[in-house]
DNA sequence: GCAAATTAATGATTTATTCAAG
DNA sequence: CTTGAATAAATCATTAATTTGC
């Protein structure tokens, strides 16, 4: 690609990804479109970046720290899943005289529902957010009193009006209810990408050793 | 509401909304972000109106159109999957004596695929439009000439400048290739709304005949 | 070492879903 | 119930890592 002429798509140097990271550790998920330009107004410092960028990058980090958790929670319950079904199968084999042939469906907690938000993962941030080793990186975007203050902008679509509105508000993910998500009866897309082992995979598993 | 101070959404008027319609029909569906702009300063000669009204307007038109055909769609191969059932049951009954109980799965085309855009709804629409009783809308949008010009911006996010591409380029919704959808093996979400109805469902419905 | 070829990350777009005004 | 507005999920597309054969 010719260097100055810009490629097709932004990437961000690795000050900007640090900002940003620092930004969203310390709580912030959806900026408001003043939070926007003032991060792209700071960020334009290191490097060429437009609104959009970091809008789409809040998104996109968002969305696949998500993706992440939900993964990660997917694999312990898949183990707890693991260890009832292995304590299911003792039981069953030490009685079974009593009762014979497979079982298709868990025992229990099938359909548990967990707090996606409450994991910590999405904790206010207002505490710390020590900044160890960030570098000149020395405006801060929380600020704690005006969190009751509704954002009055939280998407960023076609042809908004950046309202300058002062200082940062906070992260409106704060002041949202929290959410719960369907842990197990999961949708078809999900599935396909994190899918919790069937019965019938865990029995295969647990036939190989 | 305050009558002058403006309700908190946007609602079209009789004529933005005719014309809005018109483009529609007319073959645009996502339209860009200059085109969003000519649209909304015509547009706005009949009330308050901003891009991003006409931005959702279409977004939304075009969801719920799908939506709307999806669901006719599923209807007419509902019946016409009833029709295959009764004439599979007729078989069925009549050599009753060389297979016996229930079948759990359609014999065919269960997992039929068809093409979702030629369907005729998404037609190219440069044949026709007719302005039959459309008013005093007389800038036409089409420019077949230039079908062939990528458009430089679909999407029109966070802090996008307008950019003045001059006219019209057609809409780009005829220049991608046309998306063939999985019409049986349908994902969880849309199960939801428009839920082929299942084998069992359907042997309850004919039992109750 | 070093490109061509694969694969993994991630920026950008589109589609689906949800919320809420009227 | 309809529909404007907003958000989340899925998908596309390009760039960066990484591997592989030389």
């Amino acid at each position: 690609m010719s260097p100055a002429a810009g490629s097709s798509r932004w990437s961000p140097t690795t000050e900007q990804l640090m900002i940003l990271e620092e930004l969203y550790k310390s709580g912030i998920r959806t900026p408001t479109a003043s939070q926007i330009q003032q991060i792209t107004t700071h960020l334009s410092f290191y490097g060429r970046i437009e609104g959009k960028n970091v809008f789409y990058w809040f998104q996109n980090h968002k969305a696949r720290d998500r993706q992440k958790m939900r993964r990660k929670l997917n694999k312990q319950v898949q183990l707890q899943q693991q260890l009832q079904l292995q304590q299911y199968c003792h039981l069953k084999h030490n009685t079974s005289h009593l009762f014979l042939a497979g079982f298709d469906s868990l025992p229990e907690s099938s359909t548990q529902k967990v707090s996606f938000y409450n994991t910590g993962l999405f904790s206010q941030g207002s505490a710390a957010s020590t900044p160890e080793q960030a570098p000149d990186f020395t405006w801060r975007v929380h600020n704690p009193q005006s969190l009751e203050e509704k954002t009055e902008m939280t998407f960023c679509n076609y042809g908004w009006r950046l309202v300058d509105s002062g200082d940062y508000q906070g992260c409106s993910c704060c002041i949202r209810p929290l959410k719960t998500l369907d842990l197990f009866p999961i949708s078809a897309a999900r599935l396909k990408e994190e899918g919790t082992a069937s019965t019938k995979q865990l029995f295969h598993s647990m036939s190989t050793n």
